[in-house]
DNA sequence: AAAAATTAGTTGCATCATCAACGATTTTGT
DNA sequence: ACAAAATCGTTGATGATGCAACTAATTTTT
């Protein structure tokens, strides 16, 4: 295979980045039209604490595999929209504990049935299978990565 | 399944976004180690040109699959960095051609040889038919979207 | 029990992304 | 030939990211 090739079009990191980029910019596209104020982003750390209510920022740091500050600043956005709230944490005053708001538990139903939508819309042409297979191999890829960045 | 794993854990979109963010931050720490002053995005950039040197802003945008707005403010900070230059097309006076500088050219090989580095990190206890796979699939999903979005 | 190290969250800084609106130019339709 | 439509690149607005430095609180060491 010659260089280029190798490195670019069929190189799995141009290939994972421009799948997810495609996909951030369909489900932005699909909350926008179903009428939910919500970005990809927010749906990201929304959905865990859809599974799992009162998690610490560090805790939602870490499942979201996003920086603290970085979710600092989504809680932000998500607090000045009135989806979540972030409560003091009695036995350690160094956290605080995420909780949503019953605006963001009413329309939870409504949110993830736009993302089984879009999961739809990707398998589209691929057997379950196949699909299987390729989270493992990125499950893989991840943590091969995931060991050498940590 | 229960709801959560299906739109979590094992969703195409969480795992692809976060092998993706693993991979940027990996690549990053790479050219950073190797005094490369090149982020990731600014790469994305580089490698195209370096297989095809003198393409018009418009053609980036479309093969490394970002906005012309985004294309715009990369170049500008390639061209202060003198790795590109903008060359207005003699053609079509609203086209700029972008061309590699001699800088440029000077540290491809270097540039590449990191980027092969990361490639064999990813590869790391996956098989070359498993990956081919993972490939192929992935592009199967980016045509899927790829479709919708336009 | 006091000092040192670690942890949780916030903020400043620099980068990057998308969308929409715009000016200049080129192409298309009649 | 000329008006309308499309295209190329730029800019402004808005939102998101990561790193490093910092404060306050907690845990570990000695």
């Amino acid at each position: 295979m010659e260089t280029f090739e190798k490195v670019i079009d069929s190189s799995i990191a141009y290939l994972v980045g421009r799948t997810s980029r495609s996909i951030i910019k369909r489900l932005t596209k699909k909350f926008s039209d179903a009428g939910f104020d919500v970005s990809y982003e927010q749906w990201s750390i929304l959905v865990h604490l859809y599974r799992k209510d009162g998690q610490t920022q560090q805790e939602l740091s870490n499942i979201a595999v996003k920086d603290k500050a970085a979710i600092t600043r989504l809680l932000n956005v998500l607090e000045k929209k009135n989806i979540v709230l972030r409560i003091p944490d009695r036995n350690d005053k160094r956290s605080k504990l995420v909780y949503l708001t019953n605006k963001a538990k009413a329309f939870k139903a409504d949110l993830i049935a736009v993302v089984e939508e879009l999961l739809e819309e990707a398998e589209q042409e691929i057997s379950s299978k196949e699909m299987a297979q390729c989270k493992a191999t990125l499950n893989k890829i991840f943590s091969n990565f995931d060991r050498l960045n940590n």
